[in-house]
DNA sequence: TTGTAAGCGATAAAAGTTATCGTTTGATAA
DNA sequence: TTATCAAACGATAACTTTTATCGCTTACAA
């Protein structure tokens, strides 16, 4: 991941060619701060303790930004509405970057060999599911 | 995945202590047909060709219902509200079938090495996202 | 057959996200 | 420094997805 500390801030701004305003640079540092994996309205809280006046589209907003540019990250891909397989055999996922197209894909052709049954925190597994992301077919003629 | 044809559906019924009404075996003959990864508007178009009577939110109650039995599957854990993350290194994650909660979890203690970098189809592999489905230790405690 | 709890449809409400728009501010250059 | 103006902001309406509510209907078993 990109680090860069609060002077650096401003540099960042100018080579996505976006303006170092107040709010963004308080949303980056209480961001920063922020383990685990939080949603738009948990950022919203914490950083309304630094600027009480930011509104919540204004985090919505840069977090796209954020994310686009590469400085944060979404935990996954199938955030949004729920999507339902019927496909019963054991198998994992493609899915585009560019289209957000899903495709199924089998172990086999995935090269992919789940070995632990026990994980560190004593998490018990109970199955793996794989989304290999990149780009379809499609996507990368276009 | 469990399958069972139309005459066993009251008795997958019984097994689960469900009434087999007229919209559930209906719905759930739909979606035996429905390849790839639907949303549960999607279900509810192809549905009222065959029941056009029935509601969206008796789709809404039954998908869950098909899930919570087996009968079909989310596509991931990680539908809903989106989540950002601020840890950059490369990781994966343990997502608790219960309680939801998501850590972290680096390639090395996973055992996971990812191989291809195409697949079929000509994806276009970029990086390798990996959930672990199972029960976290406090849930395994409760 | 009949009683009753489960399930249904209609729709309101909640939750999450995006769009709109008038005002403010940051970046650039005079 | 000040003037200019596009970008960004806050407020909030609108939209999307999901869940809750509630009166009516139906499945089921007694
Ligand atoms: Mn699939
Ligand atoms: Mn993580
Ligand atoms: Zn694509
Ligand atoms: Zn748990």
């Amino acid at each position: 991941m990109l680090v860069y500390g609060t002077k650096s801030f401003r540099e960042h701004c100018r080579e996505h060619g976006i303006a170092a305003t107040h709010q963004r640079q308080v949303l980056y540092e209480t961001m920063k701060t922020m383990h685990g994996h939080p949603s738009p309205e948990e950022v919203y809280a914490r950083v309304k303790k630094k600027a009480p006046a930011i509104s919540l589209a204004t985090v919505y907003k840069n977090i796209h930004l954020f994310v686009e540019s590469g400085v944060f990250r979404k935990v996954s891909m199938h955030h949004g509405p729920v999507r339902v397989e019927m496909n019963g055999e054991p198998h994992h996922h493609m899915v585009c970057s560019k289209c957000r197209k899903i495709s199924d894909i089998g172990e086999k052709e995935l090269g992919f060999v789940a070995k632990r049954n026990r994980l560190p925190g004593g998490f018990l597994v109970e199955r793996y599911a794989v989304d290999v992301i990149g780009v379809c077919a499609s996507c990368q003629m276009a």
